[in-house]
RNA sequence: UCCUCGAUAGCUCAGCGGUAGAGCAUCCGGCUGUUAACCGGAGGGUCGUAGGUUCGAAUCCUACUCGGGGAGCCA
């Protein structure tokens, strides 16, 4: 009797018969002999239709089967060099689960709009799997690491009554009689649950209604928040260049087949391995100016510049300590220096850019006051967060890591928008 | 918001003032080892929308619509 099984599962039932349940990815025919190629999920399979063997019946079936019609498919597992995956099937028998009228997404060429209206298709073709399981695997390892390294996950509101930073474009809705936006970031809240906890983090999605277009942005996308009670900046940076490392190993040791078929040149990701250098915001300004650049000590740096930075290195690359006048209220000053903050962004290779934000957070309740002052913030809507430095107050780091980031510099994506099943995009809401 | 590029067959594109084209997909026929298979044949179009210039506009001009890439901002 045939075993139900999958394509990843085919070696161990060589020489015996199967069922594969998928659809059918490809089709080549001669007027005897016919080649399916069957995707299950797991991977594509070839399944060899041989006229004088299997009958006049079931080969008319196999050749009335069009492009991504499901089937369930019968047959003898045997080895075969010429095989991709080393394996082939010697079908016996076919039933068509679904048919597959003018399917639109061809093997062929296709531009990116027509591919992102159809998102729900392009999800099949081996590439887009590919990629969905690397970020699969990517938050697996994030998770396996932090859990295993005495972290509780805590997941924080999506609907905020206002925002952390103020800077940023902020999706409104109604929340009945009062206005809510849509979360930018559950840091505030994960500082209150390290107060809790003692090491934190969140794993969820992060809105920011910025009319970005650009290859590294999303209006939607994913952020894994770890947030530390008692860790210095330097406590931060070196569990950053841990975590980033691990991720990175993992993926390297679990994704193989997805990386070959995404074309990743692993070579590149074989360096990133922990201590990441480092370079003060003052270096990377005197470098950037040795350059040719024309930037001055004050000035935030653009995507040039990171790519710039970032480029003299083959692993990730630290830049920390930047004026306190271009960063986030909460963020530490340095004691010895307070026009700067114990921060650092997390510039990954290749000119993919900030990965990673993180710093100390101010824990002096009186310090947090005045922030909130100098930043006209509403200190209503976020007493709690003040009340946090009156209480039991300690001093606590963490960051903000970008999924879909993170998934394209692992896997040499375009645009990050590959990265994300569905994803959202400035004028792009379908499907 | 700004800069820049684009829209022609189901898809990818060529045509850039003078009768609307190719490859792929689809349909029909051929082929017992194909790898984005190949070979022969057929069907398939208000050239994004609205104006304008011209004897004549897919082609030149203007506006609009919808997208792509980038800047700023950020992960």
């Amino acid at each position: 009797m045939a075993t139900q099984t999958t394509v990843a599962q085919i070696g161990t039932y060589e020489g015996q018969a199967v069922i594969l349940r998928g659809w059918l990815y490809n089709k080549r025919s001669s007027g005897k002999i016919q080649f399916l190629q069957v995707r299950d999920g797991t991977g594509v399979i070839q399944c060899v239709a041989v006229r004088n063997e299997v009958g006049e019946d079931v080969f008319a079936r196999c050749s009335e089967l069009t492009q991504e019609a499901s089937v369930i498919v019968e047959g003898v597992v045997r080895a075969d060099a010429r095989a991709p995956i080393g394996y082939e099937v010697q079908l016996t028998d076919i039933q068509l689960v679904g048919e597959s009228v003018d399917y639109p997404i061809t093997l062929k060429e296709h531009g990116v709009d027509f591919l992102m209206d159809h998102r729900h298709l392009w999800i099949r073709t081996p590439r887009q799997r590919a990629i969905l399981k690397v970020r699969a695997e990517v938050e697996r390892a994030m998770q396996a690491f932090l859990d295993g390294d005495g972290f509780t996950r805590v997941d924080p509101p999506v609907l905020t009554p206002s925002s952390a930073e103020g800077t940023t474009e902020l999706f409104h809705i109604k929340y009945f009689d009062e206005d809510a936006y849509l979360t930018q970031s559950g840091q505030m809240y994960m500082e209150a649950a390290a107060m809790a906890l003692g090491k934190v983090y969140s794993m969820g999605p992060t809105f920011r209604a910025e009319r970005s277009k650009t290859r590294r942005h999303l209006i939607e996308f994913w952020m894994i928040e770890p947030e530390m009670a008692y860790y210095t900046h330097d406590d931060n940076l070196a569990l950053q260049e841990r975590f980033v490392s691990s991720v990175v190993e993992h993926v390297l040791n679990h994704c193989e087949a997805e990386l070959a078929t995404i074309g990743r040149d692993v070579s590149k990701l074989q360096h990133v391995t922990a201590p990441f250098p480092r370079m003060s915001y003052d270096e990377a300004i005197a470098w950037l100016q040795k350059r040719g650049h024309d930037i001055q000590w004050g000035d935030d740096f653009g995507a040039p510049h990171e790519t710039e930075l970032a480029g003299q290195f083959d692993r990730p690359v630290f830049i920390e300590r930047y004026p306190t006048a271009i960063k986030a209220f909460y963020m530490q000053p340095d004691p010895e220096r307070p026009e700067v903050v114990l921060c650092a962004d997390l510039l990954a290779p290749e000119g993919y850019g900030e990965i990673i934000g993180g710093s100390q957070r101010i824990h002096d309740f009186h310090l947090m006051e005045e922030r909130f002052a100098q930043h006209h913030l509403p200190e209503a809507a976020y007493q709690w967060y003040l009340e946090l430095r009156k209480w039991g107050s300690v001093p606590h780091s963490g960051f903000g890591i970008g999924l879909e980031r993170t998934v394209a510099w692992i896997c040499g994506l375009e645009h990050v928008r590959e990265a994300n099943p569905f994803p959202r995009t400035l004028y792009r809401l379908y499907p």
